[in-house]
DNA sequence: TAAATTTGTTAGATGACTCTAAGTTATTAC
DNA sequence: GTAATAACTTAGAGTCATCTAACAAATTTA
């Protein structure tokens, strides 16, 4: 098995080079919030293990299996963030943290209980995809918010960039997943956009928001 | 916040000084399978800590905080297998090793959930009483069904001592809490009982077995 | 009570993960 | 196409939790 320490490196690796399959050390490190010098050799040590491929000065990418053990940690997360909203009542910007801790578990009849108890999600509370068994991972593709034009009517699907507050601003405006979205107006100026939503009335969204929700058009 | 070895000492300091209130640094290194040296060396520095009481050459005593936290992580074992039982469906002798991982998550929230799901459980399922908010345990003080006499009627309230292999005995003979026991005959030569059980016929059970099942009298 | 045994302590080393300081290679900006 | 900047690497040190070897104190045994 791996250490703690090991499969944060590895899940942090997994996320950042998830669209262009490569990352800079600096930015592992900035994400980490751990110095650069400590990510070397780290990322040594990894490769040494055959989880990632280390070339001095080349970008960092996980070999096949550093992919497959990455997909399984989040796997464990994002089944946990399941389990801690639908099971234990926790709203869906409360559940990162914890699941951070319970990710490291090692008890496969723990996560495969939850797993059944769940009924074996696809997604978690933020419309992230679960990872199978195997650590492969199924990409939907949604579009962005940002992207839709005027009169489109759309479902929210799923919200990237997820911190607390950015969730709570969701949450005081009634903006959960599944909700529907008819896009009334979009700002040429600042991208902003008009929506309105099923039985509220319409709520103003800036393009940073726009940009960080995505949506299923219908 | 302490560290997660720091936190088995006070646990296994907790555990084993239960009786005497206090403990050998020898016991201690036995139970945690790490030798005397690290042992002393980490006694020294629970007692920087103001954790453990710690003389050369004397017997290890925890002070009242070390009491405090040490009852507050079992708190979160306790709690944890209470959770693990009634929530998720697992059985009484499949909780512990998750619990040990769990015991350890620092999410004040969680474990509040956690409890007020389970209605604010006293007691976990081995009938061990579940320490208050504040650390406290109250110790309910049942008596060994070792020493019951033939014809005395009990109820199983508690078992001490628990192990995987002793646990799944009792589910084998349908021996879970609350079941009602009729002593029948008590062997002079080994001590072991013969007892008539609700449903089921008559068991015989080993002086040793007797030895780790807490009753209570009816 | 003296010898043998057990228990506890000290000293010094190791491995995992982190850091700072200083040097090297790439990249970006005139 | 240099010079400046950013990214990466190496070297060396610190902390935490562990170990083994060697020694000291306490306890048991004869």
């Amino acid at each position: 098995m791996h250490s703690y320490t090991e499969e944060n490196y590895l899940k942090a690796l997994f996320n950042l080079s998830a669209d262009k399959g490569e990352v800079s050390a600096n930015e592992l490190s900035k994400q980490l919030g751990i110095k650069m010098p400590t990510v070397n050799s780290m990322m040594k040590k990894l490769s040494e293990k055959k989880l990632v491929h280390y070339e001095s000065y080349k970008p960092l990418r996980l070999t096949e299996k550093g992919k497959r053990e990455a997909g399984l940690i989040i796997r464990k997360h994002r089944l946990t963030e399941m389990f801690l909203v639908q099971k234990m009542g926790f709203g869906w910007e409360e559940v990162h943290e914890i699941a951070e801790q319970i990710e490291h578990l090692h008890s496969p009849n723990f996560f495969e209980r939850m797993d059944a108890l769940l009924g074996y999600p696809k997604i978690d509370p933020h419309g992230s995809p679960i990872p199978d068994k195997t650590g492969k991972m199924e990409w939907i593709k949604y579009e962005k918010l940002s992207s839709c034009k005027e009169g489109d009517t759309v479902r929210l699907a799923a919200v990237i960039h997820t911190t607390d507050d950015f969730l709570k601003f969701l949450n005081l405006r009634e903006l959960s997943l599944g909700v529907k979205l008819k896009i009334k107006t979009v700002e040429k100026f600042d991208g902003s956009m008009t929506v309105s939503h099923n039985k509220k009335g319409s709520d103003t969204l800036s393009h940073i928001v726009c940009d960080r929700l995505l949506v299923e058009k219908l």
